[in-house]
Parts: structure tokens; sequence; C-alpha cells
DNA sequence: CTTGATCCATACAGTAGTGTATGGATCGTG
DNA sequence: CACGATCCATACACTACTGTATGGATCAAG
């Protein structure tokens, strides 16, 4: 029976995590997060061999539980327009999303990193794919079409212009229905 | 008659933009810097107050030269596809490029950062609405595409997935040419 | 040849972290 | 109640910086 431990593996993880979407991979160090778990770091160095063994075990759960949710809550037969934008909306959760454009942003000066990265990615894209294909023909504007619903993503993420009169979420709105047609 | 100093403040920013660019904000740091510049941190300090005052001065640097390139190389009446296409190029060339993405991560945990970048990513969008509308009449629909542009040159660098037997390059050009037709 | 402007080296004191070593403290189970 | 498993606190030695203070060095111009 696993005993109830006070500040187990996972919490640290979990805050590492945390600290990771704030900051950036520079921001994860291990005498802030013991204090914002309330310990010192004693029990970090019980668990971990030293800081990469813990940044190491975060992309671990950052990558199974992105490529977990890949797949979750799709049926199929769903209507491949309504999938594709709730894919958007969930793949990109509150909580995912900071750690996802964190990872995305310390994937261009890591290669272990950028490997890991590419695996989640590679997956997403394959099912923006497989839903373009069941209601657009051409091989070739499926995947133009994958290629600019991800990136719309990103980039609604990482663009900061305004759009005059119109808010954000119009403007995607208008870009996601251009894609979708 | 401006005399000829040996370590003058514009070699400390652009050195500190080539760390920016390589490794984010938190990888600007004072001792590194002087080390590749091969003097000490004495000249430094006679430049800059401190460390906020350089980055503050290889943000001015950095807008400047964004935004102006922005309208750069344009001419009214060149061919408005055309002009896109050169913009994409330009506005990311190989210097600029890295700076670019390490500003917008940097945006995310910095209000200063974010409203220049929002300066620039501002007339970038206006000259991608600009060049929309001559041959897009909806209004409505030059957003969109504006948006989708912009969101693809971002979405290019931010993401790491492979496109089958297809090169970026190419799927990069279906998805061009799809928001030109 | 002096002077002022510009830049550099060095030493110092301080901050914020890393990893290690060691001796507990706490708790479920037998 | 004892014991092993799990976790925590503390002290230590170390690294890599920051910013300051001070005394030069170099060079153009007068």
């Amino acid at each position: 029976m696993a005993p109830p431990t006070r500040t187990p593996r996972s919490r640290w993880i979990e805050e590492g995590l945390r600290m990771l979407a704030e900051g950036g991979p520079e921001a994860v160090r291990i005498e802030p997060l013991a204090a914002r778990l309330g310990v010192s770091r004693g029990g970090f160095y019980w668990h971990f061999d030293d800081r990469g063994a813990l940044l190491e075990e975060m992309l671990d759960s950052w990558e199974r539980e992105s490529v977990g949710r890949v797949l979750d809550r799709y049926q199929e037969g769903d209507d491949p327009r309504e999938s594709v934008r709730r894919a958007g909306a969930l793949t990109f959760s509150d909580r995912l999303l900071p750690i996802d454009l964190a990872v995305r942003d310390w994937s261009r000066r890591d290669a272990a990193v950028a490997a890991r990265l590419r695996r989640v990615d590679n997956q997403r894209m394959d099912f923006l794919r497989a839903r373009f294909a069941e209601f657009v023909d051409d091989e070739a504007e499926v995947e133009a079409r994958a290629m600019l619903s991800f990136s719309l993503l990103i980039g609604n993420h990482f663009m900061a212009a305004d759009h005059g009169p119109r808010p954000r979420s119009e403007v995607l709105e208008l870009a996601a229905a251009h894609l979708l047609a």
C-alpha cells in the first residue's frame, strides 16, 4: 500500500512544471521550489539526483499528459470540423498551454527537448490531418490546412497585435471558419 | 568628431542581442558578455548603470531595427502577393529571427516587453492588411488572412512536426499559396 | 606636453543558488 | 512498541554571478 507521504515525487514535479510555465526552464530552481512547498531542499535530494533529473521527469510527465489528451474525447464518426475545434481548445487547456509554450521555446536551445516536442507535435498533426482528410480530398490541401491550423493556435499566443475594433477571439473565429470551409 | 573608441556602447548591445538570441534574457550576463568582447566588466559599468539598463537599450535597438524594416524595400504599386512573400522573408532575416523569437517568449513574462512587441507586431499586421486589401474585398477575410499569414511565420519556427515525405519548405509554400489565392 | 574624455583591470563585498553529508522526525506495519 | 521506509532540517563547501570603488591606460585636441 502506498504510504501517505508528505511531499512525494509528484508534488516536486507538479510545482516544477508550474515554475517552468511561469518563467521558463531557467526559473526552475530547487531552493525557491522547496520554499513554495514549505520545506527545505533536504527532501528534494532524496527523490532526485540533481536539478537535471527533475527537469527530465517534468518533461516525461508533460509528454505523457500531452499525448494522452491528443486522442482523448475523440470518437470515430464525430463531425471532423467540430473535432478540430475541440482539439484546439483541449490540447491547449489553461493548465497545459503555458507549459507547452515554455517547452516550445526551450526546444530551440536543447536538442533533447526538441525531440520530445517533435513526438508530441507529430501526434497532434496526425490527428489534424486525419480530420481534414474527412472533408478535403486533395492531400496537399489537407497538409496546408493542418499546418495553418496548428500555426494559428501557436500564433494566437505568441502574437501581440491588435485587430482594430475586433477582439482577438473574433479574428480567431474568422480564421477558423476559413480553414474549415 | 566621434573618437574611435575601443568597446563602445554599441558593441555591448550588439553582443547582448546575440546572447539574447542564443539563450533568452536570462542568458544575458555581464561577466560572460565581457569575456566574449575580450575585456573585463570595468568598461560595462562605465556605459551602463546596471544589467537592466543594457536590456532596455537592447530592446530599443531591436525595436528600431525591426520597425525600420517593415516598410523598407516596399514601393507603392508592387504586386501585393509578392510583397507579402518578401515581407515574410525580410522581417525574419537570419539575424533578426532568433532575436524576435526570444523577445516573443520574453514578452509573456514582462509587460514592458509585451508593449514593445505589440508596437512592432501591429506595424507588421498593418502592412499585411494593406497588401491583402489590394486583392481581397471582404474586410473580415482580409483580417483572417493577415492573421493566418503571421501565424504561419511564427508557427513555422515554434513547431516541431514533420510532414511525411514533404520538406517543411514545401508545406510552407502550399500554405502560402492557399492564403494568397 | 598637458588635459579631458573614454575605456579597462582589479579587488571587494554581497546575493543566490548548487550539491553533499549527517542526523533526525514521522508514520504505517508487524 | 519497534522497525524500516520515507521525508526533512541544517551546516558546509562551492560556483557564478552582481554592483562598487579606485586607480590606471590610451588617445585626440589644444
